[in-house]
DNA sequence: CAGTGGTCTAGACCACACT
DNA sequence: GTGTGGTCTAGACCACTGC
Protein backbone atom coordinates (compact mmCIF):
# COMPACT_ATOMS: atom_id res chain seq x y z
CA UNK A 1 0.00 0.00 0.00
CA UNK A 2 2.68 2.20 0.17
CA UNK A 3 2.98 4.97 2.96
CA UNK A 4 2.20 2.75 6.09
CA UNK A 5 0.02 4.52 8.57
CA UNK A 6 1.57 1.99 10.79
CA UNK A 7 4.32 4.02 10.89
CA UNK A 8 3.10 7.62 10.57
CA UNK A 9 5.80 9.41 11.65
CA UNK A 10 7.68 9.15 8.14
CA UNK A 11 4.82 10.89 6.62
CA UNK A 12 5.78 14.21 8.30
CA UNK A 13 9.38 13.89 8.42
CA UNK A 14 10.10 14.81 5.09
CA UNK A 15 7.29 17.55 4.08
CA UNK A 16 4.36 18.74 2.26
CA UNK A 17 4.74 15.38 -0.07
CA UNK A 18 5.55 12.90 2.63
CA UNK A 19 2.36 10.96 2.18
CA UNK A 20 3.24 10.46 -2.13
CA UNK A 21 6.21 8.21 -2.26
CA UNK A 22 6.25 6.15 -5.17
CA UNK A 23 5.40 2.84 -4.87
CA UNK A 24 4.29 -0.47 -7.07
CA UNK A 25 0.95 -0.11 -6.92
CA UNK A 26 -0.42 3.78 -5.55
CA UNK A 27 -2.86 4.11 -3.23
CA UNK A 28 -3.73 7.45 -2.02
CA UNK A 29 -3.38 8.77 1.40
CA UNK A 30 -6.65 10.03 1.42
CA UNK A 31 -8.37 6.95 0.34
CA UNK A 32 -6.31 4.88 3.40
CA UNK A 33 -7.50 7.70 5.85
CA UNK A 34 -10.77 6.72 4.45
CA UNK A 35 -10.52 2.68 5.03
CA UNK A 36 -9.94 3.59 8.74
CA UNK A 37 -12.74 5.83 8.75
CA UNK A 38 -14.42 2.74 7.64
CA UNK A 39 -13.58 0.63 10.14
CA UNK A 40 -14.38 2.68 12.58
CA UNK A 41 -17.48 3.31 11.54
CA UNK A 42 -17.72 -1.01 10.93
CA UNK A 43 -16.75 -1.64 14.51
CA UNK A 44 -19.44 0.88 15.75
CA UNK A 45 -16.79 3.58 17.48
CA UNK A 46 -19.32 6.23 15.80
CA UNK A 47 -22.59 5.07 16.11
CA UNK A 48 -25.80 6.35 13.49
CA UNK A 49 -26.47 10.12 14.43
CA UNK A 50 -23.36 10.85 16.73
CA UNK A 51 -21.04 13.13 15.98
CA UNK A 52 -17.25 12.11 14.27
CA UNK A 53 -14.09 13.55 15.53
CA UNK A 54 -13.45 17.13 14.08
CA UNK A 55 -11.41 16.85 11.03
CA UNK A 56 -8.46 18.40 12.95
CA UNK A 57 -9.08 16.00 15.70
CA UNK A 58 -8.63 13.05 13.20
CA UNK A 59 -5.87 14.60 11.25
CA UNK A 60 -4.02 14.57 14.43
CA UNK A 61 -4.45 11.37 14.92
CA UNK A 62 -4.01 10.12 11.79
CA UNK A 63 -0.21 11.91 11.91
CA UNK A 64 -2.00 14.07 8.16
CA UNK A 65 -3.26 17.08 7.37
CA UNK A 66 -6.90 18.43 7.97
CA UNK A 67 -6.91 18.94 3.67
CA UNK A 68 -6.40 14.97 3.55
CA UNK A 69 -9.28 13.83 6.33
CA UNK A 70 -11.08 16.20 4.16
CA UNK A 71 -10.96 14.61 1.08
CA UNK A 72 -11.30 10.99 2.80
CA UNK A 73 -14.84 12.93 4.34
CA UNK A 74 -16.14 14.14 1.54
CA UNK A 75 -15.98 10.55 -0.27
CA UNK A 76 -17.67 9.00 2.64
CA UNK A 77 -20.39 11.76 2.34
CA UNK A 78 -20.62 11.63 -1.22
CA UNK A 79 -21.65 7.75 -0.30
CA UNK A 80 -24.02 8.62 2.49
CA UNK A 81 -21.90 7.54 5.26
CA UNK A 82 -21.00 10.63 6.44
CA UNK A 83 -23.05 13.66 6.88
CA UNK A 84 -21.69 17.25 7.00
CA UNK A 85 -23.40 19.58 8.85
CA UNK A 86 -21.07 23.67 8.89
CA UNK A 87 -20.64 24.42 12.28
CA UNK A 88 -21.97 21.93 14.00
CA UNK A 89 -19.94 18.80 12.79
CA UNK A 90 -19.64 15.88 11.16
CA UNK A 91 -22.18 12.95 11.32
CA UNK A 92 -22.83 9.33 10.32
CA UNK A 93 -25.53 8.99 8.55
CA UNK A 94 -28.72 7.49 9.92
CA UNK A 95 -31.89 6.31 8.23
CA UNK A 96 -33.52 7.58 11.07
CA UNK A 97 -34.14 10.84 9.95
CA UNK A 98 -36.84 13.53 8.02
CA UNK A 99 -34.64 14.30 5.01
CA UNK A 100 -33.39 10.51 3.69
CA UNK A 101 -36.11 8.84 5.44
CA UNK A 102 -37.42 7.29 1.77
CA UNK A 103 -34.02 7.32 0.19
CA UNK A 104 -34.34 3.39 -0.37
CA UNK A 105 -38.41 3.47 -1.17
CA UNK A 106 -38.78 4.70 -4.88
CA UNK A 107 -42.29 4.43 -4.92
CA UNK A 108 -43.96 7.95 -5.18
CA UNK A 109 -47.62 9.21 -5.48
CA UNK A 110 -48.45 10.16 -8.90
CA UNK A 111 -49.65 13.54 -7.50
CA UNK A 112 -48.14 15.07 -4.72
CA UNK A 113 -44.32 14.67 -2.78
CA UNK A 114 -42.86 11.67 -1.25
CA UNK A 115 -44.33 11.20 1.90
CA UNK A 116 -47.78 13.65 1.71
CA UNK A 117 -50.07 10.90 2.17
CA UNK A 118 -48.95 10.31 5.82
CA UNK A 119 -47.11 7.61 7.47
CA UNK A 120 -47.43 4.33 5.80
CA UNK A 121 -49.75 1.80 7.44
CA UNK A 122 -48.10 -1.08 8.01
CA UNK A 123 -48.97 -4.82 8.29
CA UNK A 124 -47.24 -7.44 9.23
CA UNK A 125 -48.83 -10.23 7.93
CA UNK A 126 -46.07 -12.96 9.00
CA UNK A 127 -42.67 -12.74 10.77
CA UNK A 128 -41.13 -16.56 11.34
CA UNK A 129 -37.96 -18.33 11.39
CA UNK A 130 -37.21 -20.67 8.83
CA UNK A 131 -34.54 -21.67 6.78
CA UNK A 132 -32.68 -20.43 3.56
CA UNK A 133 -33.72 -21.38 0.04
CA UNK A 134 -30.86 -22.22 -2.67
CA UNK A 135 -31.86 -18.59 -3.94
CA UNK A 136 -32.22 -16.86 -0.34
CA UNK A 137 -28.81 -17.77 0.66
CA UNK A 138 -27.07 -17.00 -2.89
CA UNK A 139 -28.54 -13.57 -2.38
CA UNK A 140 -27.34 -12.97 1.29
CA UNK A 141 -24.15 -15.24 1.14
CA UNK A 142 -25.67 -18.12 3.61
CA UNK A 143 -25.38 -21.68 2.96
CA UNK A 144 -28.54 -23.07 2.01
CA UNK A 145 -30.53 -24.35 5.02
CA UNK A 146 -29.37 -21.28 6.99
CA UNK A 147 -31.57 -20.15 9.31
CA UNK A 148 -33.46 -16.73 7.95
CA UNK A 149 -36.05 -14.89 9.50
CA UNK A 150 -38.52 -13.77 6.80
CA UNK A 151 -41.07 -11.61 7.19
CA UNK A 152 -44.31 -10.56 4.95
CA UNK A 153 -46.26 -7.24 4.71
CA UNK A 154 -48.57 -5.03 3.19
CA UNK A 155 -47.84 -1.19 3.00
CA UNK A 156 -51.02 0.85 2.65
CA UNK A 157 -51.51 4.19 1.49
CA UNK A 158 -54.79 6.00 2.41
CA UNK A 159 -56.27 3.16 3.18
CA UNK A 160 -55.23 1.46 -0.05
CA UNK A 161 -52.81 -1.61 0.00
CA UNK A 162 -49.72 -0.64 -2.39
CA UNK A 163 -47.04 -2.65 -1.30
CA UNK A 164 -46.51 -6.38 -0.70
CA UNK A 165 -43.19 -7.07 0.45
CA UNK A 166 -41.21 -10.35 1.63
CA UNK A 167 -38.02 -10.03 3.64
CA UNK A 168 -35.27 -12.15 4.61
CA UNK A 169 -32.94 -11.57 6.64
CA UNK A 170 -29.63 -13.39 8.37
CA UNK A 171 -31.18 -15.17 11.45
CA UNK A 172 -27.76 -14.51 13.41
CA UNK A 173 -27.75 -11.34 13.01
CA UNK A 174 -31.62 -10.43 13.55
CA UNK A 175 -32.28 -12.27 16.55
CA UNK A 176 -34.93 -11.21 18.79
CA UNK A 177 -37.02 -9.70 15.99
CA UNK A 178 -40.69 -10.10 16.35
CA UNK A 179 -43.81 -9.04 14.36
CA UNK A 180 -44.76 -7.25 17.54
CA UNK A 181 -41.30 -5.00 17.15
CA UNK A 182 -41.44 -4.23 13.80
CA UNK A 183 -45.20 -3.32 13.98
CA UNK A 184 -44.83 -0.79 16.74
CA UNK A 185 -41.48 0.70 15.56
CA UNK A 186 -41.97 4.47 14.59
CA UNK A 187 -40.32 5.22 11.67
CA UNK A 188 -38.36 3.66 9.11
CA UNK A 189 -37.69 -0.32 9.01
CA UNK A 190 -33.88 0.15 8.52
CA UNK A 191 -33.57 2.56 11.62
CA UNK A 192 -35.07 -0.22 13.44
CA UNK A 193 -32.22 -2.13 12.14
CA UNK A 194 -29.99 0.53 13.06
CA UNK A 195 -30.93 1.07 17.07
CA UNK A 196 -31.67 -2.49 17.46
CA UNK A 197 -29.58 -5.15 15.55
CA UNK A 198 -26.63 -2.42 14.72
CA UNK A 199 -26.83 -2.99 11.24
CA UNK A 200 -26.86 0.29 8.83
CA UNK A 201 -27.66 -0.44 5.29
CA UNK A 202 -25.74 1.50 3.20
CA UNK A 203 -26.31 0.49 -0.13
CA UNK A 204 -28.49 -1.34 -2.59
CA UNK A 205 -29.18 -3.25 -5.77
CA UNK A 206 -32.89 -3.34 -7.31
CA UNK A 207 -33.95 -5.48 -9.96
CA UNK A 208 -37.16 -4.62 -11.76
CA UNK A 209 -39.51 -6.70 -13.37
CA UNK A 210 -43.30 -6.57 -14.79
CA UNK A 211 -45.53 -9.39 -13.37
CA UNK A 212 -48.83 -10.46 -13.35
CA UNK A 213 -50.67 -10.49 -9.46
CA UNK A 214 -51.27 -14.20 -8.68
CA UNK A 215 -50.30 -16.91 -5.99
CA UNK A 216 -52.58 -15.40 -3.36
CA UNK A 217 -50.97 -11.48 -4.15
CA UNK A 218 -53.85 -9.99 -6.00
CA UNK A 219 -56.26 -10.62 -2.34
CA UNK A 220 -53.21 -8.64 -0.03
CA UNK A 221 -53.27 -5.70 -2.83
CA UNK A 222 -56.75 -6.25 -3.64
CA UNK A 223 -56.69 -6.45 -7.09
CA UNK A 224 -57.93 -8.59 -10.13
CA UNK A 225 -55.65 -11.47 -10.68
CA UNK A 226 -53.56 -10.74 -13.42
CA UNK A 227 -52.88 -7.21 -12.70
CA UNK A 228 -49.71 -6.07 -14.06
CA UNK A 229 -47.41 -5.26 -11.06
CA UNK A 230 -44.08 -4.06 -10.01
CA UNK A 231 -41.76 -7.10 -8.52
CA UNK A 232 -38.66 -5.02 -6.97
CA UNK A 233 -36.10 -7.84 -5.94
CA UNK A 234 -33.67 -5.94 -3.51
CA UNK A 235 -30.66 -6.63 -1.65
CA UNK A 236 -29.25 -4.19 0.71
CA UNK A 237 -25.86 -4.35 1.76
CA UNK A 238 -24.10 -3.06 4.75
CA UNK A 239 -20.39 -1.74 5.06
CA UNK A 240 -18.02 -3.62 2.85
CA UNK A 241 -20.70 -4.80 0.89
CA UNK A 242 -21.95 -7.74 3.03
CA UNK A 243 -25.79 -7.91 1.91
CA UNK A 244 -27.39 -8.52 4.98
CA UNK A 245 -31.68 -7.72 3.58
CA UNK A 246 -33.05 -9.76 0.21
CA UNK A 247 -36.17 -8.14 -0.30
CA UNK A 248 -39.21 -8.69 -2.84
CA UNK A 249 -41.86 -5.89 -3.33
CA UNK A 250 -44.97 -6.02 -5.61
CA UNK A 251 -45.78 -2.52 -6.06
CA UNK A 252 -49.34 -1.20 -6.94
CA UNK A 253 -48.96 1.07 -10.06
CA UNK A 254 -52.10 2.75 -10.48
CA UNK A 255 -51.86 5.41 -7.91
CA UNK A 256 -48.17 5.64 -7.75
CA UNK A 257 -44.90 5.26 -9.83
CA UNK A 258 -41.39 4.15 -9.33
CA UNK A 259 -39.12 6.99 -9.39
CA UNK A 260 -35.73 7.31 -11.34
CA UNK A 261 -33.63 10.13 -11.87
CA UNK A 262 -30.44 9.06 -14.05
CA UNK A 263 -27.67 11.71 -14.90
CA UNK B 1 -22.75 37.48 -6.15
CA UNK B 2 -20.35 38.24 -3.85
CA UNK B 3 -16.15 38.65 -5.51
CA UNK B 4 -17.75 39.39 -9.06
CA UNK B 5 -15.63 38.18 -11.93
CA UNK B 6 -15.84 40.84 -14.00
CA UNK B 7 -13.73 42.31 -11.93
CA UNK B 8 -11.40 39.59 -11.08
CA UNK B 9 -8.23 41.52 -10.09
CA UNK B 10 -9.66 41.72 -7.24
CA UNK B 11 -9.12 38.42 -6.56
CA UNK B 12 -5.51 38.50 -6.67
CA UNK B 13 -4.74 42.11 -5.04
CA UNK B 14 -4.71 41.16 -1.49
CA UNK B 15 -3.44 37.65 -1.30
CA UNK B 16 -5.30 33.68 -0.45
CA UNK B 17 -8.17 34.81 0.75
CA UNK B 18 -8.69 37.43 -1.93
CA UNK B 19 -11.91 35.74 -2.90
CA UNK B 20 -13.97 35.11 -0.05
CA UNK B 21 -15.01 38.53 0.64
CA UNK B 22 -18.15 38.56 3.58
CA UNK B 23 -21.92 39.31 1.41
CA UNK B 24 -25.09 38.91 1.99
CA UNK B 25 -25.90 35.73 -0.10
CA UNK B 26 -22.86 33.98 -0.60
CA UNK B 27 -21.44 31.64 -3.42
CA UNK B 28 -18.61 30.07 -3.31
CA UNK B 29 -16.06 31.46 -6.20
CA UNK B 30 -15.32 28.15 -7.59
CA UNK B 31 -19.18 27.79 -8.12
CA UNK B 32 -19.01 31.00 -9.65
CA UNK B 33 -16.15 29.43 -12.15
CA UNK B 34 -18.58 26.52 -12.66
CA UNK B 35 -21.10 28.49 -13.72
CA UNK B 36 -18.63 29.73 -16.72
CA UNK B 37 -17.37 26.48 -17.50
CA UNK B 38 -20.98 25.71 -17.67
CA UNK B 39 -21.36 28.38 -20.04
CA UNK B 40 -19.07 27.85 -21.96
CA UNK B 41 -20.55 24.03 -22.76
CA UNK B 42 -23.71 25.49 -22.95
CA UNK B 43 -22.76 27.91 -25.74
CA UNK B 44 -20.60 25.10 -27.63
CA UNK B 45 -16.90 26.90 -27.03
CA UNK B 46 -15.91 22.96 -26.40
CA UNK B 47 -17.93 20.08 -27.73
CA UNK B 48 -19.00 16.39 -26.40
CA UNK B 49 -15.45 14.67 -26.88
CA UNK B 50 -13.43 17.15 -26.86
CA UNK B 51 -10.15 18.39 -24.74
CA UNK B 52 -11.11 21.49 -22.97
CA UNK B 53 -8.05 23.46 -21.73
CA UNK B 54 -5.91 22.40 -18.73
CA UNK B 55 -6.61 23.70 -15.29
CA UNK B 56 -3.49 26.36 -15.09
CA UNK B 57 -4.64 27.66 -17.96
CA UNK B 58 -8.72 27.90 -16.88
CA UNK B 59 -7.02 29.35 -13.62
CA UNK B 60 -4.76 32.32 -15.52
CA UNK B 61 -8.05 32.89 -17.61
CA UNK B 62 -10.23 32.94 -14.58
CA UNK B 63 -7.81 34.51 -12.72
CA UNK B 64 -8.00 31.78 -9.99
CA UNK B 65 -5.76 29.19 -8.16
CA UNK B 66 -5.82 26.33 -9.71
CA UNK B 67 -7.53 24.39 -7.02
CA UNK B 68 -10.35 26.49 -7.12
CA UNK B 69 -10.55 25.45 -11.10
CA UNK B 70 -10.09 21.81 -9.83
CA UNK B 71 -13.08 22.25 -7.07
CA UNK B 72 -15.28 23.57 -10.06
CA UNK B 73 -14.16 20.61 -12.22
CA UNK B 74 -14.74 17.97 -9.32
CA UNK B 75 -18.40 18.78 -9.30
CA UNK B 76 -19.07 19.02 -12.63
CA UNK B 77 -16.71 15.30 -13.44
CA UNK B 78 -19.23 14.08 -10.97
CA UNK B 79 -22.38 15.08 -12.54
CA UNK B 80 -20.74 13.03 -15.46
CA UNK B 81 -20.09 16.84 -17.75
CA UNK B 82 -16.78 16.36 -17.95
CA UNK B 83 -14.23 12.91 -17.56
CA UNK B 84 -11.01 13.46 -16.57
CA UNK B 85 -8.18 11.34 -17.69
CA UNK B 86 -4.93 11.85 -16.04
CA UNK B 87 -1.99 12.46 -17.79
CA UNK B 88 -4.52 13.56 -20.88
CA UNK B 89 -6.72 16.36 -19.97
CA UNK B 90 -10.40 16.75 -18.90
CA UNK B 91 -12.75 15.79 -21.88
CA UNK B 92 -16.47 16.84 -22.47
CA UNK B 93 -18.29 13.98 -21.70
CA UNK B 94 -20.24 12.44 -24.59
CA UNK B 95 -22.50 9.48 -25.45
CA UNK B 96 -20.55 8.24 -27.90
CA UNK B 97 -18.39 6.04 -25.61
CA UNK B 98 -18.45 2.56 -24.96
CA UNK B 99 -17.69 3.09 -21.06
CA UNK B 100 -20.87 4.99 -20.92
CA UNK B 101 -22.82 3.44 -23.86
CA UNK B 102 -25.97 2.52 -21.71
CA UNK B 103 -25.48 4.83 -18.90
CA UNK B 104 -29.47 5.78 -19.72
CA UNK B 105 -30.66 2.34 -20.60
CA UNK B 106 -31.27 0.44 -17.39
CA UNK B 107 -32.71 -2.64 -18.75
CA UNK B 108 -30.15 -5.45 -18.81
CA UNK B 109 -30.14 -9.11 -19.37
CA UNK B 110 -30.63 -11.64 -17.02
CA UNK B 111 -27.70 -13.48 -17.55
CA UNK B 112 -24.50 -11.94 -18.79
CA UNK B 113 -23.50 -8.23 -18.76
CA UNK B 114 -25.07 -5.08 -20.08
CA UNK B 115 -24.17 -5.39 -23.88
CA UNK B 116 -23.24 -8.97 -23.66
CA UNK B 117 -25.78 -9.79 -26.49
CA UNK B 118 -23.92 -7.23 -28.85
CA UNK B 119 -25.83 -4.17 -30.11
CA UNK B 120 -29.65 -4.15 -29.99
CA UNK B 121 -31.77 -4.55 -33.75
CA UNK B 122 -33.52 -1.31 -34.26
CA UNK B 123 -36.49 -1.04 -35.83
CA UNK B 124 -38.10 2.49 -37.03
CA UNK B 125 -41.54 1.86 -37.09
CA UNK B 126 -42.37 5.34 -38.03
CA UNK B 127 -41.24 8.95 -37.73
CA UNK B 128 -43.34 11.63 -38.50
CA UNK B 129 -44.12 15.26 -37.92
CA UNK B 130 -46.74 16.11 -35.84
CA UNK B 131 -48.25 18.42 -33.35
CA UNK B 132 -47.62 18.63 -29.42
CA UNK B 133 -50.72 17.05 -27.46
CA UNK B 134 -51.10 18.95 -24.47
CA UNK B 135 -48.91 16.07 -22.40
CA UNK B 136 -45.84 16.59 -24.83
CA UNK B 137 -46.15 19.34 -24.21
CA UNK B 138 -46.02 19.93 -21.01
CA UNK B 139 -42.88 17.84 -21.21
CA UNK B 140 -41.23 19.49 -23.11
CA UNK B 141 -42.23 23.18 -21.85
CA UNK B 142 -43.64 23.96 -25.35
CA UNK B 143 -47.06 25.10 -26.65
CA UNK B 144 -49.68 22.90 -27.43
CA UNK B 145 -49.41 22.34 -30.76
CA UNK B 146 -46.31 23.42 -31.55
CA UNK B 147 -44.57 21.06 -33.84
CA UNK B 148 -42.59 17.80 -32.83
CA UNK B 149 -40.85 15.01 -34.21
CA UNK B 150 -42.61 11.36 -33.30
CA UNK B 151 -40.53 7.99 -33.33
CA UNK B 152 -41.47 4.91 -32.69
CA UNK B 153 -39.19 2.18 -32.78
CA UNK B 154 -38.26 -1.35 -31.78
CA UNK B 155 -35.01 -2.63 -30.11
CA UNK B 156 -34.50 -6.51 -30.27
CA UNK B 157 -31.88 -8.48 -28.57
CA UNK B 158 -31.05 -11.69 -30.44
CA UNK B 159 -33.73 -11.10 -32.54
CA UNK B 160 -36.06 -10.93 -29.46
CA UNK B 161 -38.24 -7.62 -29.73
CA UNK B 162 -37.53 -6.55 -25.80
CA UNK B 163 -38.23 -2.20 -25.85
CA UNK B 164 -40.99 -0.76 -27.97
CA UNK B 165 -40.53 3.04 -27.55
CA UNK B 166 -42.51 6.43 -28.65
CA UNK B 167 -39.79 9.58 -28.33
CA UNK B 168 -41.20 12.94 -28.86
CA UNK B 169 -38.64 15.68 -30.12
CA UNK B 170 -39.18 19.47 -30.18
CA UNK B 171 -39.15 19.96 -34.18
CA UNK B 172 -37.93 23.28 -34.06
CA UNK B 173 -34.42 21.35 -32.77
CA UNK B 174 -34.60 18.42 -34.42
CA UNK B 175 -35.27 19.61 -37.81
CA UNK B 176 -34.03 17.05 -40.42
CA UNK B 177 -34.22 14.16 -38.56
CA UNK B 178 -35.41 11.21 -40.41
CA UNK B 179 -36.27 7.64 -39.89
CA UNK B 180 -33.32 6.78 -42.50
CA UNK B 181 -30.78 8.93 -40.48
CA UNK B 182 -31.62 7.07 -37.23
CA UNK B 183 -31.35 3.70 -38.53
CA UNK B 184 -28.65 4.08 -40.15
CA UNK B 185 -26.33 5.58 -37.58
CA UNK B 186 -24.11 3.24 -35.68
CA UNK B 187 -23.94 4.13 -32.13
CA UNK B 188 -26.27 5.65 -29.38
CA UNK B 189 -29.05 7.57 -30.13
CA UNK B 190 -27.84 10.64 -27.80
CA UNK B 191 -24.55 10.56 -29.37
CA UNK B 192 -26.23 11.38 -32.94
CA UNK B 193 -28.42 13.68 -31.02
CA UNK B 194 -24.79 15.08 -30.05
CA UNK B 195 -22.73 15.53 -33.15
CA UNK B 196 -26.00 16.24 -35.94
CA UNK B 197 -28.38 18.28 -33.55
CA UNK B 198 -25.69 20.26 -31.15
CA UNK B 199 -28.20 18.53 -28.39
CA UNK B 200 -26.37 16.79 -25.17
CA UNK B 201 -28.56 14.90 -22.72
CA UNK B 202 -27.16 15.75 -19.22
CA UNK B 203 -29.79 13.83 -17.35
CA UNK B 204 -33.31 12.29 -17.44
CA UNK B 205 -35.86 11.36 -14.80
CA UNK B 206 -38.13 8.44 -15.51
CA UNK B 207 -41.23 7.22 -13.98
CA UNK B 208 -42.19 3.51 -13.97
CA UNK B 209 -45.18 1.39 -13.92
CA UNK B 210 -46.18 -1.97 -14.38
CA UNK B 211 -48.75 -2.23 -17.57
CA UNK B 212 -50.69 -4.86 -19.58
CA UNK B 213 -49.71 -4.89 -23.51
CA UNK B 214 -52.52 -3.47 -25.69
CA UNK B 215 -53.58 -1.27 -28.42
CA UNK B 216 -50.83 -2.71 -30.16
CA UNK B 217 -48.10 -2.88 -28.53
CA UNK B 218 -48.74 -6.58 -27.49
CA UNK B 219 -48.24 -7.49 -31.47
CA UNK B 220 -44.89 -5.30 -32.19
CA UNK B 221 -43.39 -7.16 -29.16
CA UNK B 222 -44.89 -10.44 -30.27
CA UNK B 223 -45.93 -11.39 -27.08
CA UNK B 224 -49.72 -12.36 -25.52
CA UNK B 225 -51.82 -9.14 -25.12
CA UNK B 226 -52.28 -8.45 -21.47
CA UNK B 227 -48.72 -9.47 -20.92
CA UNK B 228 -47.34 -7.35 -18.57
CA UNK B 229 -45.23 -4.86 -19.55
CA UNK B 230 -42.76 -1.90 -18.05
CA UNK B 231 -43.86 1.02 -18.78
CA UNK B 232 -40.90 3.95 -18.91
CA UNK B 233 -41.73 7.53 -19.09
CA UNK B 234 -38.60 9.24 -19.57
CA UNK B 235 -37.83 13.06 -19.31
CA UNK B 236 -34.38 14.05 -20.80
CA UNK B 237 -32.78 17.63 -20.24
CA UNK B 238 -29.93 19.00 -22.00
CA UNK B 239 -27.70 21.86 -20.10
CA UNK B 240 -29.32 24.11 -17.99
CA UNK B 241 -32.47 22.15 -16.95
CA UNK B 242 -33.73 22.40 -20.91
CA UNK B 243 -36.18 19.67 -21.68
CA UNK B 244 -35.18 18.26 -24.80
CA UNK B 245 -36.84 14.32 -25.15
CA UNK B 246 -39.60 12.98 -23.99
CA UNK B 247 -39.78 9.05 -24.14
CA UNK B 248 -42.38 6.26 -23.42
CA UNK B 249 -41.33 2.89 -23.38
CA UNK B 250 -42.48 -0.51 -23.07
CA UNK B 251 -40.36 -3.36 -21.78
CA UNK B 252 -40.98 -6.95 -21.91
CA UNK B 253 -39.06 -8.52 -18.52
CA UNK B 254 -38.71 -11.71 -19.79
CA UNK B 255 -35.30 -12.62 -19.77
CA UNK B 256 -34.52 -8.57 -18.96
CA UNK B 257 -34.95 -6.87 -16.03
CA UNK B 258 -34.53 -3.34 -15.25
CA UNK B 259 -31.55 -2.73 -12.92
CA UNK B 260 -31.75 0.02 -10.32
CA UNK B 261 -28.90 0.80 -7.82
CA UNK B 262 -29.61 3.01 -4.85
CA UNK B 263 -27.25 4.99 -2.25
C1' DC C 1 -16.57 33.95 22.02
C1' DA C 2 -14.52 29.41 20.47
C1' DG C 3 -15.17 25.49 17.57
C1' DT C 4 -16.77 23.38 13.41
C1' DG C 5 -16.90 22.73 8.53
C1' DG C 6 -16.08 25.50 4.05
C1' DT C 7 -13.23 28.17 0.85
C1' DC C 8 -9.07 29.84 -1.24
C1' DT C 9 -4.34 30.06 -2.14
C1' DA C 10 0.49 28.56 -3.05
C1' DG C 11 3.90 25.38 -3.76
C1' DA C 12 5.83 20.83 -4.06
C1' DC C 13 5.95 16.42 -5.87
C1' DC C 14 3.75 11.96 -7.93
C1' DA C 15 1.45 9.16 -11.61
C1' DC C 16 0.36 8.91 -16.24
C1' DA C 17 0.49 9.78 -21.33
C1' DC C 18 2.60 11.29 -25.28
C1' DT C 19 6.55 12.60 -27.95
C1' DG D 1 11.35 15.45 -21.28
C1' DT D 2 7.11 17.96 -21.06
C1' DG D 3 2.48 18.54 -19.92
C1' DT D 4 -1.60 16.73 -17.90
C1' DG D 5 -4.39 15.56 -13.90
C1' DG D 6 -3.76 13.78 -8.92
C1' DT D 7 -2.09 14.11 -4.14
C1' DC D 8 -0.42 16.38 -0.06
C1' DT D 9 0.69 20.05 2.82
C1' DA D 10 0.36 24.54 5.27
C1' DG D 11 -1.75 28.58 6.40
C1' DA D 12 -5.23 32.06 6.20
C1' DC D 13 -9.77 33.56 6.44
C1' DC D 14 -15.06 32.93 5.95
C1' DA D 15 -19.69 31.12 7.37
C1' DC D 16 -22.34 28.85 10.61
C1' DT D 17 -23.55 27.01 15.35
C1' DG D 18 -24.02 27.29 20.03
C1' DC D 19 -22.01 28.42 24.56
Amino acid sequence: MSTSLLAPAENLAVGPDAGALPTASFSPLYQQIKGLLLSSLRLGEWKPGEVIPSEMDLAARFRVSQGTVRKAIDELAAENLLMRRQGKGTFVATHAEQQVQFRFLKLVPDSGTPGSEGPAQRDIIECRRTRASAEVARALALRAGDAVLQVRRVLSFLGTPTILEDIWLPAATFKGLTAERLANYQGPTYALFETEFNVRMVRAEEKIRAEPARGGREQLLKVAPGTPLLSVERIAYTYNDVPMELRRGFYRTDTHHYQNNLS
